[in-house]
DNA sequence: AAAATAGCGGAACATTGTTCCGCAAGCAAA
DNA sequence: TTTGCTTGCGGAACAATGTTCCGCTATTTT
């Protein structure tokens, strides 16, 4: 981490910068579940190279959308703040969390296939978005708004289930039952 | 499908059915996505055979839970006719076809995948659950129990990726947010 | 200038679904 | 019965994909 100065290590960058950007690109085309030969293909390196910067695919699907997630997260407390309800707030919020999920071809279907080798994104999504979404439904607990049982963990695990689409299933669809899913989550 | 009559004809669907036996223990336990070549060890037969008997993965899959599936769209009507309220009746189903899902390692991230080697099951799923629970759901509208918005393949799909469970979200829990979920469809 | 090393490219390896081919044996025709 | 066809089978072979490994180049260090 500590970037060392030189010409080298500044290429090392570029090179980075050019996987990241290739890589983003090709889940926007064909999904997070592009091979990484595709990736490396429109970066113009090797295989080798990716692997030197992210040492396995899930680190390198974490890297291209860490922004984004906490981006998601850093909403949370921004809407309860805005938010008429608590409830409200965490209405908002999942619309949020969906529409990110939604937009990534295959990206719920890679959280919630276990796959030993997105343990990684698995765990980021976890540690920052866990604990924004834990603000949230404690705010509504407290306002009596929601059932306790209910824990930030599950919740987030559900909606992210409900996020995985297909052909017959689409992203209205996931919206809906979304919503619903809180509906009856309501008090 | 004449069964020819025959010696050989005969070996064949002994090999048949070890096959399906082998297949039926290894998803216990290695789940759905257990390797072929697993599968044809256990029954002690080359993966040319697997194929001669079942041209695709899913193909096997889907001859594998075809009964329980049979069996779980059987249940609707019965359930209809003997619950108190159709709503009731929808619950309890629900209820039988979680545990269909969830004792099935990877079957629900299978069908939520995409996966186009699994249109077979998904079909099979689609074409014997959906009607169903679309009467039951047509029951429960026709009470004012549920919300006509709401879809039998919608619903169906949305409780089949509730139930994709993982290390840190079992059976428990998918059938506590199915439950949730139908609390949200209620009127 | 020589030696060490970071960064890179791509061949090579492992796993898995699927196809293909040759073989053994039952079955039918002669 | 003998001969040739067909069924069913086993496993090698192929393709796709994640991942590792090795040698090369050019920068950096001594």
């Amino acid at each position: 981490m500590p970037e060392g100065t030189g010409v080298r290590r500044a290429q090392a960058q570029r090179t980075r910068n050019g996987v990241l950007a290739a890589a983003s690109a090709a889940f926007v085309d064909q999904g997070v579940q592009a091979p990484i030969r595709d990736i490396a293909e429109r970066a113009g390196v090797g295989v080798g190279t990716i692997y030197r910067h992210f040492p396995t695919r899930a680190d390198l699907v974490t890297a291209v959308y860490r922004h984004q997630i906490d981006t998601c997260a850093a909403l949370a407390p921004r809407l309860l703040e805005e938010s008429a309800s608590p409830f409200s707030a965490l209405s908002q919020w999942s619309n949020a969390f969906v529409d990110f999920l939604v937009t990534k071809h295959g990206l719920g279907a890679a959280l919630g296939s276990g796959d030993p080798g997105l343990e990684n994104l698995h765990a980021l999504m976890l540690d920052t978005l866990v604990p924004a979404c834990a603000t949230l439904l404690d705010a509504c607990v407290a306002a009596d708004e929601v059932d306790p049982e209910i824990t930030a963990y599950t919740l987030m695990r559900a909606i992210g289930n409900l996020c995985i689409t297909g052909p017959d299933y689409d992203r209205v669809d996931a919206g809906r039952m979304v919503a619903v899913l809180l509906a009856g989550c309501r008090r």
